[in-house]
DNA sequence: CGGTACGGTTGACCGCGGTCAAGCAAATCA
DNA sequence: TGATTTGCTTGACCGCGGTCAACCGTACCG
């Protein structure tokens, strides 16, 4: 456990946090629990409580859904900054999914009684929150359409387009199996897809690294198969 | 347009703004609009600015995301209570999904200025709109893990289930083509769908209105499907 | 009335993507 | 260092669900 005086600095740069005058971040201060938590730990597990909310320190959180077969779906990761669960926190229901780090992680968690408090003395709170959900429900609604609406090649190609690169170079921030159930495909799948455009020359892949030589090309290869199932 | 005074009354119904007091009331009523869309009309397209937030007052409302084909994956439904658009409002982008009236419906329109104000006065309102958002984002989850995690027969059988039905009967509150996009199906393998559930004897159609004699039958065979995907 | 547009059903066909299994390379550990 | 595990790839196979087409009943309309 790091000594408490981390937590005024944490929060403050937390996005859910930022503008808060002094009395407001220390009174946060006081209602926050730090929580570390070791890679490929759960924070939670479908069917606990929801009595607060999380926001990532350092780390990266993996949000799924279980299936009946140990298969899961993957619905978000979230980094530095995001906050998660307050969904479930919000509807007093227990937990439909469930959280687990994707690396060595810091956590600062928040009841929820504290932060309605909060809310009552500073309503920019309550809409900063607003914002948060409406971005999640953005993101969200992208993804089903995603899955409804487009192969498994489109998914792919439209997933190395939207990670950030550099010098024409991306990296799989997780193994290809998470990659792939996000992308609600198998690994085998991936695999092969992957495999796909490194034949046609789009890319080439080594271990978390693929190389994008020719980015508007890839973009074309996507419109292609768009065009193909209108 | 109906005369003004039917707003307040209207409101005060609305889940949204139950409990406010006779000023707070006075003044949404002033901000709030009322529009009337007939049915088969677009409250909004895919694109348009997204400056406020509707209710629906009476009728119903399909949110859905239009495809390049023509196509279109149905979101959600909404009814006399619910608010829809504002994730899009909140985030200030325009609609990534087109709303469109099942029925002649009337809908209040609230202008993103007067929410926000009303929100400084009133932290309780805001409390309800997380809640509201809140309720959306899981019922959004538990669509991907439906989509994702289910075959289509489990898929139809719950949403039998989920309807509510009384005599062991239950009614397609739409077409069945605008259903089977709900569920990510096409019309075609809804309608076999159905007929094989008919010829086990589950359950009966009759146009709109479906007959199912033993729910705990029906429920049955849905977890046979699941235990048979493990 | 016949014409037609629409929603729904049915049949024939097939391709996408999942499943199962084997094999391989790198990481982890005794 | 060898043993074991984990991640990833590849091949063979196949079934679910989509596509395309014809057809039917009903509602709507001139």
């Amino acid at each position: 456990m790091r000594p408490k005086t981390d937590l005024g600095a944490l929060l403050s740069h937390q996005p859910l946090f930022r503008n808060l005058d002094a009395d407001q971040l220390a009174l946060m201060t006081a209602a926050c629990h730090q929580v570390n938590i070791e890679k490929h730990q759960f924070v939670f597990h479908r069917g606990d409580p929801a009595n607060g909310l999380y926001v990532v320190a350092v780390g990266s959180i993996k949000l799924a859904v279980p299936a009946a077969n140990g298969q899961e779906k993957v619905i978000e990761f979230f980094g530095p900054g995001d906050a998660f669960g307050e969904a479930f926190m919000f509807l007093d229901k227990p937990y439909m999914v469930e959280a687990q780090a994707l690396d060595d992680s810091l956590l600062i968690w928040i009841d929820k009684r504290d932060l309605d408090a909060a809310i009552d003395r500073d309503p920019s709170l309550a809409k900063r929150m607003l914002a948060g959900l409406s971005v999640r429900l953005h993101t969200l609604v992208k993804d089903i359409e995603t899955v409804n609406l487009q192969n498994a090649m489109q998914r792919v190609v439209m997933y190395l387009l939207s990670q950030p690169r550099e010098d024409g170079e991306m990296h799989f921030p997780f193994n290809k199996g998470i990659i792939a159930s996000k992308l609600g495909l198998t690994p085998e799948t991936l695999s092969r897809l992957l495999h796909q455009l490194t034949d046609a020359g789009l890319i080439s892949v080594d271990g978390k690294r693929v190389l994008i030589p020719d980015v508007a090309a890839l973009e074309h290869r996507m419109y292609a198969e768009t065009a193909r199932i209108s």
